[in-house]
This record gives C-alpha cells, structure tokens and sequence, in this order.
DNA sequence: TTCGTTATTTTGGTATGACCAAATTGCGTC
DNA sequence: GACGCAATTTGGTCATACCAAAATAACGAA
C-alpha cells in the first residue's frame, strides 16, 4: 500500500466520491490500524512524511488525523506523534464522552442515565445470584471487606464502593460490561463528587452492599434485585439534594 | 461574546492551555449550541466570518468544525454548511458507529454485543411484565399482529419484528432506550440480513413473540424473560451459521 | 566511558494567500 | 411570477512560511 499510486488513491478517490480528499485517508489508516499493519501503541510516522506517502497537503493529513483521533483510532495530544489505537469497547464509550457530559448538563439527563445504570445493575444483580461462580463470590467477598476497611476513610470508600459494584460487571465475562461501567462511573462522578460524605453513610452503604451479597449468596435473584434498587435509589436520594435549584 | 478581543480569547487561550487554538473555539461553540443561542437545525456562518469572529485563522476554524462534526453537534456535508445539531442520545450512540463497525468485524464481537442485547431485553420483558401500562400493552398486541399479517413477507416481517422488540424499549420512558435499540439493530443489521429467511422461520418467530406477550399479560416477570431468552437464543442460532468459517 | 547539558534539527500548530469547483445569489427575460 | 443564466460566495485543497516545543545530536564534566 506504500507504493500506491497518489493519482489513482489520493486525488482521484476524493473527487470522484463527492467527499473530501481526506476521507481517502482516513479509511486508508484506518484499515491499517483494525488490520494490525499498524501496531496498536506505535506512533504515525510525521506528518510531512504521510503527506508524501498519500499525496495530499499537510491540510488534508492533518483533517485525517484530526478525524480518527475524534473517532478512537488515535490518540493525539497537542504537540505529540499520534499513537496508534485499535478501538476497545472502553475507547468506543469515551468516544462519545463529550456529548454525554452535555447531556448530563441537565438533572433529567442525569436521572436517566442513571436510571439505566439501576436497570443494568439489577440485571447484574440477578445474573451474578443465579450464575455467579466461586470466583466471583470471592471477589465481592474481598470487595465487602475493603469497603468495611474504608468506613471512616470517604475518600477510598468511594474507591471500594465503585471496586464493588465494578465486580458485578465482570460476572458475566462480557468485556463490554465493564466498560459500561468506566462510562457510568466517570459521568456520574461529578454528580457524585458533590454528595455529602460520611462515616455512618459510608456504614449505611455498607450495610446495603452487605445486604446484596447476603441475597446473592441465598441464590435468590429477587432479593439481590430488591437490595440492589434500595441500594441505588438511596445513593440516588443523597446525589437528588445536590440539583436544588436546577430545574430541567 | 462575538465582541471579544482576539487577542485574549484567540491565541492567548491556546498558548497558555497548552491545547490547540481550536480548542477554544471548539468549546466557545459547543456551549452555543447546548445552550441553545445556536439554534438547531441553522445553519452556522461562513468560515471566512468565523475566522473574523473567533480571531483565527480560517485553517483554526476548519479544524474547529471537522472536531464538532465528528463530536456530533455539527453536521457538515461536503460542500454545504455546517447545521447546528444538538445532542440527543441517538446522536451519540450515531457517533461511535465506525468503531462498532469495525469492532463487529469479529464474531466473538458480534457475540458480545447480542449478549449486551439479550441482557438488556431481559431486563425490559420483566419491566414490562411488571409495570407495562394499558397503552404498552396495547402496542405490543398492535405489533403482533402487524407482525401475523407479514409473515408471508419476509421483508416486511423483519420491519414489524424490528418494531416488535422497539415497544419493549419504549416501556420505561428512558429515551436512552429507544435509542439503545436503534443502535443495536443498525450495528446487528448485516449480519441480520445474512439471515435465511423463511414463512416458516417466521411464524416461528411469531409465535415466540406471542408466548412473551402472553407472559407479560399474565404479570410473569419469570416467564416473560425465559420467553425472550428462547426467543433471542433460537435467533442467535439462525444468524451463527452464517458466520461458517470466521474464526475470531 | 557515562551522564547531564546544551546546541541543532524535526516536527506540530498556526497564519497567509491563492485557486478551483460547486453553491448561492442576483438579474434579466419570457 | 417562474425560469435560466451570469456574477459572486463559499468550501476544499494546496503551497509556503514561521514559531515554539520536542526529539535528537553534539559536547563537556565527572
């Protein structure tokens, strides 16, 4: 593919399609990259080098890097080589971080959002009650205990608390769960940030995790679902308070 | 705003932030149209009056509107002028169309993603089954015989098939949900269309439909789910064998 | 020789100016 | 007032230039 001729890839390609000349080069490295020529982690070569392997301006090169950059499949900081990134499901989510953030601008947005994490998690919940494996009750086992530990510390209770539910997520050993839960994790987090913290919440919470697993470990789908919903609507109570005022 | 000096906001704003000058047009933008000041479904002025306005080159504004475009809140078609588009949850998801794409190139991928489906469609049969109001049910019955009256028309029974499952995702008001459901038929579509299809095969389908809407009016949460897991599953097994010989 | 430091060269970010082709606008005609 | 053609705008692309930061090479001290 180096030895492309540029009159047949480069201009011809963007003038006949209608679409721009830099479109040709975006699915060039773009095929490069999900095929593996491209390592994943490697770095582009320079820009003035791309613009003579495709045959464009440097203006052309740059909209190509700018767009697959804003697509995953690079990683571009200010001054920096880009860095080659085979899309994961976790990038996939930060893709569409921005919007998302804009979204979250308004409380309905957030409690819809956040419905869906309760939607998801009572369906985890369920799932982990009625198929989880030893592994998994040890890993909520081990959660449970660093979430006790933290009790009087808020700040690496928040840490165990996520750790916790992050643990549900990996029961069904589908990768795209736990990059749901990145996703929910980091947009919610603001809202969280500004929730009131404290021991005896940090016990109450405790206890209502306590509670999910006791379910879980009595193999009974409907009680882990019920915890869960208490769980996550009292959370939900101590995050509402923080909109006062917003109205949308 | 449009009055700013360029000199503090333009070329200021870059050096220090260490980011792009575009950066800071970016965001000046993206607030105008979450805010609403750009209205959408306008159209955004030339670039030659943005440059005036921003205090930037036009190659600075250029790069501004390709990141918007691809961030979702611009539409930009070749030639035309970039159209104000304001986030929605359809919009976002749209947004990481091309990595799903490329990341359904495997099967086990595919697998992942119809597991995300099963799962969420789980979950929304026993929310039905649950808490459907008179006018879900009355959808659903609507959609099921929209969908006996197509079987002999294989084309039209996927649409009403489609539709079928969409009700379902309209339960819980969420709007998150219908959009979930439009990305997963758009990115499940071609492998979908490999599908045989069949009377036959439909009247299957039908009927499985039918036990799920029986479930859910007989307020059987249990019931309703198995019902789409036989459901879904015995789909599943129709679209695997069109993967013979794809080994990922 | 090796490790820091300092020059030098690359390289990315931005600005200009120009050109073409398609889109838009304006105008004169039917 | 509808229609078609000419003039003008506007978006897409290229070439060039400059600066500052980054990468690299050269160099001197330990």
């Amino acid at each position: 593919m180096l030895g492309m001729s540029e009159t047949e890839l480069g201009p011809t390609a963007a003038s006949q399609g209608g679409g721009r000349a830099a479109d040709g080069i975006i699915a060039q490295l773009e095929v490069m990259i999900v095929s593996g020529e491209l390592v994943d982690g490697s770095t582009l070569p320079p820009e003035r080098e791309l613009m003579a392997r495709f045959g464009a301006s440097r203006t052309v090169v740059r909209e190509a890097l700018t767009t697959l950059t804003s697509r995953g499949f690079l990683e571009h900081r200010p001054r920096f080589r880009p860095i080659v990134r085979k899309p994961t499901y976790d990038i996939v989510l930060q893709g569409v971080d921005g919007m998302v953030r804009h979204l979250m601008a308004s409380r309905s947005s957030v409690r819809n959002l956040y419905e869906m994490r309760l939607f998801v998690e009572k369906g985890l919940v369920r799932e982990t009650a009625l198929h989880a494996r030893r592994d998994d009750i040890r890993a909520l086992r081990a959660a449970l205990v660093a979430n006790e530990t933290a009790i009087d510390d808020s700040e690496a209770f928040y840490r165990t608390d996520v750790a916790f539910h992050a643990v549900l997520y990996r029961v069904p050993r589908n990768p795209i769960f736990p990059a749901i839960h990145d996703a929910y994790t980091s947009w919610l987090a603001p809202h969280w940030g500004r929730m009131l913290r404290s021991p005896e919440r940090n016990a109450a919470n405790y206890r209502q995790h306590q509670a999910i697993l006791a379910a879980v470990l009595d193999r009974d789908p409907d009680g882990a679902e019920e915890a869960m919903t208490r769980h996550l609507e009292a959370a939900w109570e101590l995050v509402r308070v923080t909109f006062d005022g917003e109205q949308t």
